[in-house]
DNA sequence: TACACTAGCGAACATGGTGTTCGTTATTGT
DNA sequence: ACAATAACGAACACCATGTTCGCTAGTGTA
Protein backbone atom coordinates (compact mmCIF):
# COMPACT_ATOMS: atom_id res chain seq x y z
CA UNK A 1 0.00 0.00 0.00
CA UNK A 2 3.18 2.07 0.32
CA UNK A 3 1.55 4.22 2.86
CA UNK A 4 4.42 6.88 3.10
CA UNK A 5 4.10 8.58 0.11
CA UNK A 6 5.96 12.07 -1.40
CA UNK A 7 3.10 13.25 -2.90
CA UNK A 8 0.39 15.75 -0.74
CA UNK A 9 -2.06 14.59 -3.30
CA UNK A 10 -1.84 11.44 -2.55
CA UNK A 11 -1.72 11.71 1.50
CA UNK A 12 -4.42 14.30 1.38
CA UNK A 13 -6.68 11.71 -0.68
CA UNK A 14 -6.38 8.87 1.78
CA UNK A 15 -6.50 10.78 4.59
CA UNK A 16 -10.23 12.09 3.12
CA UNK A 17 -11.19 9.00 2.55
CA UNK A 18 -10.35 7.60 5.93
CA UNK A 19 -12.11 10.29 7.76
CA UNK A 20 -15.23 9.82 5.94
CA UNK A 21 -15.37 6.02 6.04
CA UNK A 22 -15.26 5.86 10.45
CA UNK A 23 -17.74 8.91 9.92
CA UNK A 24 -20.06 7.00 7.72
CA UNK A 25 -19.90 3.55 8.93
CA UNK A 26 -20.59 5.04 12.60
CA UNK A 27 -23.82 6.53 11.20
CA UNK A 28 -24.92 3.62 8.83
CA UNK A 29 -23.02 0.63 10.11
CA UNK A 30 -20.13 -1.41 7.75
CA UNK A 31 -22.67 -3.21 5.74
CA UNK A 32 -25.40 -0.53 4.78
CA UNK A 33 -22.22 2.04 3.66
CA UNK A 34 -21.85 2.52 -0.31
CA UNK A 35 -18.47 3.82 -1.55
CA UNK A 36 -21.17 6.41 -2.93
CA UNK A 37 -21.47 7.85 0.38
CA UNK A 38 -18.01 7.20 1.46
CA UNK A 39 -16.82 9.48 -1.99
CA UNK A 40 -19.48 11.82 -1.33
CA UNK A 41 -18.57 12.45 2.43
CA UNK A 42 -15.47 12.79 0.87
CA UNK A 43 -15.80 15.13 -1.46
CA UNK A 44 -13.19 12.49 -3.93
CA UNK A 45 -13.99 11.72 -7.20
CA UNK A 46 -14.73 8.03 -7.90
CA UNK A 47 -11.97 7.64 -9.91
CA UNK A 48 -9.71 8.35 -7.16
CA UNK A 49 -11.41 5.99 -4.86
CA UNK A 50 -10.39 3.00 -6.85
CA UNK A 51 -7.25 4.51 -7.73
CA UNK A 52 -6.27 3.66 -4.46
CA UNK A 53 -8.44 1.41 -3.06
CA UNK A 54 -9.91 -2.34 -4.47
CA UNK A 55 -13.13 -1.67 -2.90
CA UNK A 56 -14.74 -1.11 0.59
CA UNK A 57 -13.11 -3.89 2.11
CA UNK A 58 -9.90 -2.68 1.20
CA UNK A 59 -10.14 0.84 2.74
CA UNK A 60 -11.64 -0.86 5.53
CA UNK A 61 -8.19 -3.00 6.15
CA UNK A 62 -6.41 0.33 5.47
CA UNK A 63 -8.33 1.86 8.27
CA UNK A 64 -7.69 -0.91 10.86
CA UNK A 65 -3.91 -0.53 9.26
CA UNK A 66 -3.51 2.79 10.22
CA UNK A 67 -4.97 3.18 13.72
CA UNK A 68 -3.33 -0.05 14.63
CA UNK A 69 0.01 1.38 13.53
CA UNK A 70 -1.12 4.15 15.52
CA UNK A 71 -1.42 2.95 19.04
CA UNK A 72 0.63 0.05 18.98
CA UNK A 73 3.32 2.24 18.65
CA UNK A 74 2.44 3.80 21.80
CA UNK A 75 1.26 0.46 23.91
CA UNK A 76 4.72 -0.65 22.63
CA UNK A 77 6.45 2.01 24.21
CA UNK A 78 4.31 1.34 27.23
CA UNK A 79 5.63 -2.19 27.31
CA UNK A 80 8.86 -1.58 27.30
CA UNK A 81 9.64 1.05 29.89
CA UNK A 82 10.21 0.03 33.47
CA UNK A 83 8.03 1.58 35.66
CA UNK A 84 5.30 -0.21 33.62
CA UNK A 85 6.24 -3.48 35.21
CA UNK A 86 3.57 -2.63 37.58
CA UNK A 87 0.05 -3.73 36.22
CA UNK A 88 -1.95 -0.98 37.47
CA UNK A 89 0.24 1.47 35.81
CA UNK A 90 0.36 -0.32 32.62
CA UNK A 91 -3.60 -0.62 32.31
CA UNK A 92 -4.07 2.90 33.05
CA UNK A 93 -1.74 3.77 30.27
CA UNK A 94 -3.82 1.44 27.85
CA UNK A 95 -7.09 3.29 29.18
CA UNK A 96 -5.23 6.50 28.65
CA UNK A 97 -4.55 5.29 25.07
CA UNK A 98 -8.42 4.51 24.83
CA UNK A 99 -9.24 8.03 25.62
CA UNK A 100 -6.56 9.45 23.28
CA UNK A 101 -7.99 7.50 19.98
CA UNK A 102 -11.51 7.70 21.50
CA UNK A 103 -13.30 7.63 17.92
CA UNK A 104 -11.69 4.54 17.08
CA UNK A 105 -11.96 2.31 19.81
CA UNK A 106 -15.64 3.36 20.10
CA UNK A 107 -16.66 2.76 16.67
CA UNK A 108 -14.57 -0.73 17.20
CA UNK A 109 -15.82 -1.75 20.35
CA UNK A 110 -19.05 -1.13 19.91
CA UNK A 111 -20.05 -1.75 16.38
CA UNK A 112 -20.09 -5.79 16.10
CA UNK A 113 -21.02 -4.80 12.15
CA UNK A 114 -16.88 -3.93 12.14
CA UNK A 115 -15.71 -7.11 13.12
CA UNK A 116 -11.99 -6.45 11.98
CA UNK A 117 -11.58 -3.48 14.10
CA UNK A 118 -12.45 -5.32 17.19
CA UNK A 119 -10.59 -8.47 16.30
CA UNK A 120 -7.35 -5.82 15.76
CA UNK A 121 -7.84 -4.24 18.68
CA UNK A 122 -8.61 -7.08 20.86
CA UNK A 123 -5.58 -9.17 19.60
CA UNK A 124 -3.11 -5.96 20.85
CA UNK A 125 -4.97 -5.93 24.11
CA UNK A 126 -4.66 -9.89 24.80
CA UNK A 127 -0.81 -9.18 23.62
CA UNK A 128 -0.92 -6.38 26.72
CA UNK A 129 -2.09 -8.77 28.88
CA UNK A 130 -0.58 -11.42 28.53
CA UNK A 131 2.42 -10.02 28.82
CA UNK A 132 1.73 -8.30 32.28
CA UNK A 133 0.11 -11.58 33.68
CA UNK A 134 3.47 -14.06 32.64
CA UNK A 135 5.30 -11.25 34.68
CA UNK A 136 3.48 -11.92 37.82
CA UNK A 137 3.03 -15.25 37.55
CA UNK A 138 6.86 -15.71 37.08
CA UNK A 139 7.77 -12.81 39.43
CA UNK A 140 5.15 -14.47 42.54
CA UNK A 141 6.25 -18.41 41.41
CA UNK A 142 2.31 -19.13 40.68
CA UNK A 143 1.49 -21.86 38.91
CA UNK A 144 -1.78 -21.80 36.87
CA UNK A 145 -4.46 -24.54 37.33
CA UNK A 146 -6.43 -23.84 34.53
CA UNK A 147 -4.45 -22.73 31.16
CA UNK A 148 -2.73 -19.83 31.05
CA UNK A 149 -4.81 -18.72 28.04
CA UNK A 150 -7.91 -18.84 30.10
CA UNK A 151 -6.83 -16.26 32.79
CA UNK A 152 -5.56 -14.26 30.08
CA UNK A 153 -8.84 -14.43 27.68
CA UNK A 154 -10.81 -14.13 31.51
CA UNK A 155 -8.57 -10.39 32.00
CA UNK A 156 -9.33 -9.50 28.83
CA UNK A 157 -12.88 -9.63 29.06
CA UNK A 158 -12.92 -7.79 32.03
CA UNK A 159 -10.58 -5.01 30.63
CA UNK A 160 -12.80 -4.76 27.32
CA UNK A 161 -16.05 -4.56 29.35
CA UNK A 162 -15.05 -1.92 31.32
CA UNK A 163 -13.45 0.00 28.63
CA UNK A 164 -16.72 -0.19 26.72
CA UNK A 165 -18.58 0.98 29.12
CA UNK A 166 -15.88 3.93 29.83
CA UNK A 167 -16.02 5.00 26.56
CA UNK A 168 -19.62 5.44 25.79
CA UNK A 169 -21.73 7.71 27.47
CA UNK A 170 -20.24 10.32 29.39
CA UNK A 171 -18.73 8.24 32.13
CA UNK A 172 -15.16 9.11 30.74
CA UNK A 173 -16.06 12.29 33.12
CA UNK A 174 -16.43 10.42 35.86
CA UNK A 175 -13.42 8.46 36.29
CA UNK A 176 -10.28 9.15 35.55
CA UNK A 177 -7.93 6.37 33.63
CA UNK A 178 -5.93 5.93 36.64
CA UNK A 179 -9.19 5.38 38.85
CA UNK A 180 -10.47 2.83 35.77
CA UNK A 181 -7.19 1.06 36.33
CA UNK A 182 -7.65 0.69 40.12
CA UNK A 183 -11.29 -0.83 39.10
CA UNK A 184 -9.75 -3.39 37.08
CA UNK A 185 -7.53 -4.07 39.22
CA UNK A 186 -9.77 -5.23 42.23
CA UNK A 187 -11.68 -6.93 40.43
CA UNK A 188 -9.34 -9.18 39.15
CA UNK A 189 -7.71 -9.25 42.59
CA UNK A 190 -10.59 -9.69 44.69
CA UNK A 191 -13.14 -11.11 42.69
CA UNK A 192 -16.84 -8.69 42.11
CA UNK A 193 -17.43 -8.15 45.37
CA UNK A 194 -14.73 -5.91 45.35
CA UNK A 195 -16.76 -3.40 43.81
CA UNK A 196 -20.13 -3.79 45.76
CA UNK A 197 -20.51 -1.57 48.71
CA UNK A 198 -22.95 -3.15 51.51
CA UNK A 199 -26.58 -0.98 52.36
CA UNK A 200 -27.33 -1.01 55.89
CA UNK B 1 -42.33 -15.95 10.57
CA UNK B 2 -44.79 -18.06 11.50
CA UNK B 3 -42.83 -20.84 11.89
CA UNK B 4 -45.23 -23.53 12.23
CA UNK B 5 -46.79 -23.82 9.17
CA UNK B 6 -49.04 -26.74 8.51
CA UNK B 7 -47.99 -26.54 4.70
CA UNK B 8 -45.46 -29.54 3.59
CA UNK B 9 -44.17 -27.66 0.75
CA UNK B 10 -43.56 -24.13 3.24
CA UNK B 11 -41.69 -26.15 5.69
CA UNK B 12 -39.56 -27.93 3.05
CA UNK B 13 -38.84 -24.76 1.25
CA UNK B 14 -37.24 -23.42 4.45
CA UNK B 15 -35.62 -26.16 5.65
CA UNK B 16 -33.33 -26.60 1.95
CA UNK B 17 -32.80 -22.61 2.59
CA UNK B 18 -31.15 -23.14 5.99
CA UNK B 19 -29.48 -25.86 5.04
CA UNK B 20 -28.20 -24.34 1.74
CA UNK B 21 -27.04 -21.17 3.56
CA UNK B 22 -25.00 -23.42 6.60
CA UNK B 23 -23.45 -25.43 3.53
CA UNK B 24 -22.71 -22.11 1.35
CA UNK B 25 -21.99 -19.44 4.01
CA UNK B 26 -19.22 -22.26 5.35
CA UNK B 27 -17.77 -22.53 2.41
CA UNK B 28 -17.59 -19.00 1.05
CA UNK B 29 -18.46 -17.07 4.12
CA UNK B 30 -21.01 -14.58 4.55
CA UNK B 31 -20.26 -11.35 2.73
CA UNK B 32 -19.29 -13.32 -0.26
CA UNK B 33 -22.09 -15.25 -0.32
CA UNK B 34 -24.62 -14.18 -3.40
CA UNK B 35 -28.71 -14.88 -2.53
CA UNK B 36 -28.15 -16.91 -6.16
CA UNK B 37 -25.70 -19.47 -4.47
CA UNK B 38 -28.33 -20.05 -2.17
CA UNK B 39 -31.06 -20.75 -4.37
CA UNK B 40 -28.59 -22.81 -6.67
CA UNK B 41 -27.71 -25.00 -3.68
CA UNK B 42 -30.74 -25.02 -2.69
CA UNK B 43 -32.56 -25.95 -5.98
CA UNK B 44 -35.31 -23.43 -5.42
CA UNK B 45 -36.40 -20.92 -7.55
CA UNK B 46 -35.71 -17.23 -6.98
CA UNK B 47 -39.31 -16.35 -6.82
CA UNK B 48 -39.79 -18.89 -3.73
CA UNK B 49 -36.70 -17.24 -1.79
CA UNK B 50 -38.14 -13.88 -1.80
CA UNK B 51 -41.51 -15.07 -0.77
CA UNK B 52 -40.13 -16.08 2.08
CA UNK B 53 -37.57 -14.09 3.32
CA UNK B 54 -36.50 -10.29 2.67
CA UNK B 55 -33.11 -10.62 1.70
CA UNK B 56 -29.85 -12.54 2.71
CA UNK B 57 -29.90 -11.04 6.08
CA UNK B 58 -33.28 -11.95 6.90
CA UNK B 59 -32.56 -15.76 5.96
CA UNK B 60 -29.64 -15.86 8.40
CA UNK B 61 -31.99 -15.05 11.27
CA UNK B 62 -34.21 -17.07 10.51
CA UNK B 63 -31.37 -19.67 10.73
CA UNK B 64 -30.19 -18.36 14.00
CA UNK B 65 -33.58 -18.31 15.52
CA UNK B 66 -33.70 -21.80 14.82
CA UNK B 67 -30.77 -22.81 16.60
CA UNK B 68 -31.71 -20.57 19.09
CA UNK B 69 -35.02 -22.20 19.94
CA UNK B 70 -33.58 -25.28 20.49
CA UNK B 71 -30.80 -25.22 23.52
CA UNK B 72 -33.46 -21.76 24.93
CA UNK B 73 -35.85 -23.79 25.93
CA UNK B 74 -33.87 -26.23 28.58
CA UNK B 75 -32.19 -22.57 29.57
CA UNK B 76 -35.45 -21.26 30.25
CA UNK B 77 -36.63 -24.09 32.52
CA UNK B 78 -32.79 -23.71 34.53
CA UNK B 79 -33.82 -20.47 35.95
CA UNK B 80 -37.47 -20.77 36.99
CA UNK B 81 -36.66 -23.89 39.23
CA UNK B 82 -35.59 -23.13 42.63
CA UNK B 83 -32.96 -25.13 43.13
CA UNK B 84 -31.22 -23.19 40.80
CA UNK B 85 -31.19 -19.82 42.67
CA UNK B 86 -27.83 -21.02 43.70
CA UNK B 87 -25.61 -19.78 41.37
CA UNK B 88 -23.10 -22.43 41.11
CA UNK B 89 -25.70 -25.18 40.46
CA UNK B 90 -27.24 -22.91 37.79
CA UNK B 91 -24.00 -22.32 36.41
CA UNK B 92 -22.99 -26.08 36.22
CA UNK B 93 -26.39 -26.26 34.43
CA UNK B 94 -25.44 -23.63 32.11
CA UNK B 95 -22.15 -25.97 31.07
CA UNK B 96 -24.38 -28.68 30.91
CA UNK B 97 -26.38 -27.60 28.09
CA UNK B 98 -23.22 -26.43 26.18
CA UNK B 99 -22.07 -30.02 26.52
CA UNK B 100 -25.31 -31.30 25.57
CA UNK B 101 -25.88 -29.20 22.25
CA UNK B 102 -21.96 -28.66 21.98
CA UNK B 103 -21.98 -28.96 17.98
CA UNK B 104 -24.20 -25.70 18.09
CA UNK B 105 -22.28 -24.09 20.66
CA UNK B 106 -18.49 -24.85 19.21
CA UNK B 107 -19.91 -23.30 16.15
CA UNK B 108 -21.40 -20.28 17.45
CA UNK B 109 -18.10 -19.58 19.81
CA UNK B 110 -15.63 -20.19 16.92
CA UNK B 111 -17.02 -18.77 14.18
CA UNK B 112 -16.05 -14.93 14.00
CA UNK B 113 -17.74 -15.17 10.41
CA UNK B 114 -21.04 -15.20 11.77
CA UNK B 115 -21.19 -12.89 14.69
CA UNK B 116 -25.08 -13.23 14.97
CA UNK B 117 -24.79 -16.93 15.94
CA UNK B 118 -21.91 -15.59 18.52
CA UNK B 119 -24.25 -12.94 19.34
CA UNK B 120 -27.13 -15.07 20.14
CA UNK B 121 -25.69 -17.52 22.56
CA UNK B 122 -24.33 -13.87 24.34
CA UNK B 123 -27.69 -12.48 24.20
CA UNK B 124 -28.92 -15.85 26.12
CA UNK B 125 -25.99 -16.04 28.79
CA UNK B 126 -26.36 -12.51 29.43
CA UNK B 127 -29.86 -13.10 30.59
CA UNK B 128 -28.87 -16.09 32.48
CA UNK B 129 -26.07 -14.18 34.52
CA UNK B 130 -28.21 -10.96 34.80
CA UNK B 131 -30.92 -13.40 36.71
CA UNK B 132 -28.51 -14.93 39.05
CA UNK B 133 -26.07 -11.69 39.91
CA UNK B 134 -29.56 -9.56 40.43
CA UNK B 135 -30.64 -12.14 43.08
CA UNK B 136 -27.67 -12.19 44.89
CA UNK B 137 -26.99 -8.61 45.18
CA UNK B 138 -30.45 -7.86 46.16
CA UNK B 139 -30.36 -11.16 48.72
CA UNK B 140 -26.85 -9.80 50.28
CA UNK B 141 -27.99 -5.87 50.58
CA UNK B 142 -24.99 -5.31 47.59
CA UNK B 143 -25.37 -1.65 46.23
CA UNK B 144 -22.42 -1.67 43.22
CA UNK B 145 -20.19 0.62 42.83
CA UNK B 146 -19.56 0.35 38.87
CA UNK B 147 -22.80 0.01 36.93
CA UNK B 148 -24.71 -3.15 37.40
CA UNK B 149 -24.01 -4.04 33.49
CA UNK B 150 -20.59 -3.43 33.74
CA UNK B 151 -20.21 -6.41 36.86
CA UNK B 152 -22.49 -8.73 34.09
CA UNK B 153 -20.45 -8.42 31.03
CA UNK B 154 -17.68 -9.02 33.26
CA UNK B 155 -18.72 -12.12 34.20
CA UNK B 156 -19.97 -13.01 30.91
CA UNK B 157 -16.73 -12.50 29.59
CA UNK B 158 -15.07 -15.48 32.33
CA UNK B 159 -18.38 -17.75 31.54
CA UNK B 160 -17.62 -17.74 27.60
CA UNK B 161 -13.86 -17.86 27.74
CA UNK B 162 -13.98 -21.14 30.14
CA UNK B 163 -16.97 -22.36 28.07
CA UNK B 164 -15.02 -22.19 24.65
CA UNK B 165 -11.89 -23.99 26.50
CA UNK B 166 -14.25 -26.46 27.98
CA UNK B 167 -15.44 -26.92 24.27
CA UNK B 168 -12.46 -26.88 22.55
CA UNK B 169 -9.67 -29.91 22.25
CA UNK B 170 -10.51 -32.61 24.26
CA UNK B 171 -10.63 -30.63 27.84
CA UNK B 172 -14.36 -31.62 28.26
CA UNK B 173 -13.01 -35.06 29.53
CA UNK B 174 -10.49 -33.22 32.27
CA UNK B 175 -12.90 -31.30 34.13
CA UNK B 176 -16.98 -32.21 34.60
CA UNK B 177 -19.72 -29.17 34.26
CA UNK B 178 -20.02 -29.13 38.12
CA UNK B 179 -16.04 -28.53 38.52
CA UNK B 180 -16.32 -25.68 35.69
CA UNK B 181 -18.61 -23.96 37.85
CA UNK B 182 -16.62 -24.22 40.57
CA UNK B 183 -13.54 -22.76 38.72
CA UNK B 184 -15.59 -19.84 37.73
CA UNK B 185 -17.35 -19.35 40.97
CA UNK B 186 -13.74 -18.98 42.44
CA UNK B 187 -12.47 -16.40 39.59
CA UNK B 188 -15.82 -14.46 40.15
CA UNK B 189 -15.73 -14.35 44.08
CA UNK B 190 -11.68 -14.56 44.72
CA UNK B 191 -9.84 -13.86 41.92
CA UNK B 192 -7.70 -14.60 39.35
CA UNK B 193 -5.06 -16.06 42.04
CA UNK B 194 -7.25 -18.23 43.50
CA UNK B 195 -6.99 -20.68 40.33
CA UNK B 196 -3.21 -20.10 40.99
CA UNK B 197 -1.09 -22.70 42.57
CA UNK B 198 2.36 -21.83 44.07
CA UNK B 199 5.92 -23.16 43.30
CA UNK B 200 7.97 -23.94 46.48
C1' DT C 1 -61.92 -38.56 -4.28
C1' DA C 2 -62.81 -33.86 -5.85
C1' DC C 3 -61.78 -29.29 -5.56
C1' DA C 4 -60.34 -24.86 -4.10
C1' DC C 5 -56.16 -22.85 -2.66
C1' DT C 6 -51.69 -21.46 -2.96
C1' DA C 7 -46.65 -22.59 -3.13
C1' DG C 8 -43.29 -23.07 -6.50
C1' DC C 9 -41.67 -22.09 -10.92
C1' DG C 10 -39.03 -19.63 -14.92
C1' DA C 11 -38.60 -15.79 -17.80
C1' DA C 12 -38.39 -11.17 -18.21
C1' DC C 13 -37.66 -6.78 -16.33
C1' DA C 14 -36.47 -2.33 -13.66
C1' DT C 15 -33.31 -0.77 -10.30
C1' DG C 16 -29.11 0.52 -8.22
C1' DG C 17 -24.46 0.00 -6.85
C1' DT C 18 -19.92 -1.40 -8.74
C1' DG C 19 -15.82 -0.79 -10.98
C1' DT C 20 -13.64 0.92 -15.52
C1' DT C 21 -12.34 3.97 -19.35
C1' DC C 22 -10.95 8.34 -21.31
C1' DG C 23 -9.80 12.94 -22.23
C1' DT C 24 -8.98 17.16 -19.58
C1' DT C 25 -7.45 20.03 -15.73
C1' DA C 26 -4.86 21.01 -11.57
C1' DT C 27 -1.20 20.10 -8.51
C1' DT C 28 3.19 18.39 -7.30
C1' DG C 29 8.31 17.26 -6.86
C1' DT C 30 12.62 18.27 -8.91
C1' DA D 1 9.98 25.88 -15.72
C1' DC D 2 8.45 21.54 -16.80
C1' DA D 3 7.62 16.76 -16.90
C1' DA D 4 4.95 13.62 -14.31
C1' DT D 5 0.90 12.25 -12.51
C1' DA D 6 -3.13 12.79 -9.30
C1' DA D 7 -7.79 14.23 -9.43
C1' DC D 8 -11.72 14.94 -11.94
C1' DG D 9 -16.51 14.13 -14.25
C1' DA D 10 -19.12 11.90 -17.56
C1' DA D 11 -20.25 7.95 -19.70
C1' DC D 12 -20.39 3.10 -19.80
C1' DA D 13 -20.85 -2.14 -19.24
C1' DC D 14 -21.72 -5.30 -15.74
C1' DC D 15 -23.96 -7.83 -12.28
C1' DA D 16 -26.65 -8.92 -8.17
C1' DT D 17 -30.97 -7.59 -6.34
C1' DG D 18 -35.69 -7.80 -5.84
C1' DT D 19 -40.31 -7.72 -8.47
C1' DT D 20 -44.00 -9.02 -11.73
C1' DC D 21 -46.80 -12.32 -14.25
C1' DG D 22 -48.93 -16.24 -16.09
C1' DC D 23 -48.66 -21.01 -15.51
C1' DT D 24 -48.02 -25.68 -13.22
C1' DA D 25 -48.04 -28.81 -9.49
C1' DG D 26 -48.63 -30.10 -4.82
C1' DT D 27 -51.47 -29.69 -0.53
C1' DG D 28 -55.19 -29.43 3.02
C1' DT D 29 -59.95 -30.06 3.59
C1' DA D 30 -64.75 -31.29 2.80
Amino acid sequence: MNLATTDKRIRRSRRLLREAFIEVVSELGYEATRVEDIIVRADIGRTTFYKHFKDKRDLLEHVADTFDSRYKRDLNLIISEPESFDTQTAVAEMFAQFAKHDTFFRLALNSRDVPIFYDSVRVAMKEMLTGLYDRQIIAKGYRPTIPFEVVVERALGTFLALAQWWLSDESQALYTAEQMAEIFYNLEEHGWVSVMAVDL
